[in-house]
DNA sequence: GCTATTTGCGCAAACGTTACCGCAACTTGC
DNA sequence: GCAAGTTGCGGTAACGTTTGCGCAAATAGC
């Protein structure tokens, strides 16, 4: 029940509220007697902090927010998890903020976490609120580009590395390779994949690889089967190995489905590699690009921690490695 | 920066601390012009609430904290977001915690959350904290079997009736029912489907349908493989076509895997329907019962807050209705 | 046995709000 | 023009802590 209050501790036991506060905090002078009388006699009253006044007098609550475009992806729902458990390890609590990659709705969990709600943040991929957040929170950003200012913390998967591996991979299959990418780029992991494969492509001799752009949103991806075939169609005519690079996994489930749906020998006349290492990608047995999200998320963590304690941060860009996982699409 | 306190504000507009609160929270009397003044200066000075201050008289900070198994699994996550969303709108904020059903993260996290840290508590699906939790917190329950107790707030799916569907549509389209589930059945959704799949078995004839219990952690299932096919081996031998009721569409998916590997004609052979309406499932084109997330989380969160209002609560037991999505494997 | 240090504890301010109460000044009603 | 009501505002207590300061008592040093 906790109605009772350090000051009911104070009286009970006959001491001052500064000796309990003392005790309680195992901070200051006591005397050995003392501090056994106080803790008994708040554990038989079933005493507890107060966090708001604690927060109050300390000017920090101890929590820290994380904003999110959407909890319900697997790729971001890893990243949250290690996240809170990494914080709640080190006595912080984590509010969770469903974006939905809203400018309007950021600025407004920003503001109300804002005002001493959170010590600091965690901002998972969004583009344009920066200017907001660097107003008030020690912020950390995940997975945005490390060139937009020198003077935050980024963490982000090597994407120009993975896109590399894959492209490799790919080629190295004896496929012509083609990169499936989102529509709208503004992402700067898109840029760095985009870069690794065009790079990777025309170092092995392949000047002309080809980028399909479509929306690859869960739904809206499904509109784009016509295209994708057509395109795909003209380049069998060319290339008798044909190998997709997805933008991740959710795509090259996609793909994947399209080819047995149409008969297409996977991975004979079609490769296809991911990203992300989503459980779907297990679960289809896809080969893909794995980012690992504990790395991640322990690196945006520690160096979030390592802001409120004002200790000193040696880089701000942080770049966490990736790797190849084959399995049966390529 | 907001540096500034209520105190800053009122020196700087000349009024007292207590009339521009007043105008900040525009409660009480004041006259228009002194409005105008206040916000304008308030304004210019970047001025915005301290939360905790204003939490700390107030006796609350307006959060909510879920606990949840493992927000990484798609049916919790989607319930989690929603929730989320749903509270932000009226105002509150949500702490995440992942209590990987480890009864001693759970007390530790309560503990946490009590002492004016949350103002109520969502739980989902966890067995034993009930004494624990009932100590201080307004609480809903997810997940957990009404019969428990009278006087707490739970929502659930309709899981007999989840049952009933996925065994009719199996026994109509022919197939001997097989009910695949968790070997520790301690969770009470768990019971009721297995009394909603023997009691439409039986009532549909087959006084003898068989239920398979295993191990359906991601990881552990893929060791169950020989078992199940030994079982399922036994069984065709009696009957032409098979129906597999899985506990979750990743059971179910694992099925239809092992179909695939197997050469097992689906649906025809075998027909599967698993539970959840998991993104997979969707991908997969698996049958399943849909277990509808939007409602649970709507009816939790909305009695949690009437419940914070001090308001009637008609209802205690919550029981979600539940559909039978029809797809490619039956 | 006298000074110097340490120990144990209490007082009270402070954190930034909100809200009750009271009091002028102004407005209304007749 | 006077009583009654209304409006606008300020003073201040309170929410439950933590913490700097001070002081008496106990202990140590020689």
């Amino acid at each position: 029940m906790s109605v009772t209050s350090i000051k009911d501790i104070a009286r009970l036991s006959g001491f001052s509220v500064s000796t309990v506060s003392r005790v309680l905090n195992n901070t200051g002078r006591f005397s050995e007697t003392t501090r056994k009388k106080i803790i008994r006699i708040a554990k038989e009253n079933n005493y507890s902090q107060n966090i708001i006044a604690k927060g109050m007098r300390k000017g920090r609550l101890a929590i820290i927010g994380i904003l999110v475009p959407d909890i319900t992806n697997s790729y971001y729902a890893s990243i949250v998890k290690k996240c809170e458990q990494y914080f709640f390890k080190k006595d912080y609590l984590t509010i969770v903020c469903n974006t939905e990659r809203n400018a309007g709705l950021e600025e407004k969990y920003i503001s109300k976490l804002s005002n001493h709600m959170v010590d600091g943040l965690v901002v998972i991929s969004t583009q344009n609120v920066i200017r907001k957040e660097q107003v008030d929170l020690p912020t950390v950003f995940i997975d945005r580009s490390p060139k937009l200012n020198n003077n935050i913390i980024t963490a982000s998967s090597d994407n120009y590395t993975g896109a590399v591996l894959a492209t490799n991979h790919l080629i190295d299959k004896n496929c012509f390779p083609i990169m499936l990418t989102n529509k709208d780029n503004e992402f700067s992991s898109n840029e760095s994949r985009i870069k690794g494969f065009t790079e990777t492509a025309q170092s092995r001799g392949i000047s002309n690889p080809t980028i399909i752009s479509t929306n690859t949103n869960s739904d809206e991806i499904y509109l784009a089967k016509k295209a994708i075939l057509t395109q795909l169609t003209v380049l069998w005519s060319k290339h008798r190995k044909l190998g997709i690079f997805a933008i991740n996994d959710n795509v090259a489930s996609y793909i994947y489905q399209i080819a047995i749906e149409e008969g297409f020998n996977v991975p004979d006349k079609l490769s296809i590699v991911g990203f992300d290492d989503a459980p779907i990608a297990k679960k289809l047995q896809l080969s893909t690009i794995r980012q690992n999200t504990s790395e991640i998320a322990k690196v945006s963590c520690s160096n979030l921690l390592k802001l409120l304690k004002h200790e000193n941060i040696l880089e701000h860009k942080f770049t966490i490695p990736i790797s190849l996982i084959k399995r049966k699409t390529t």
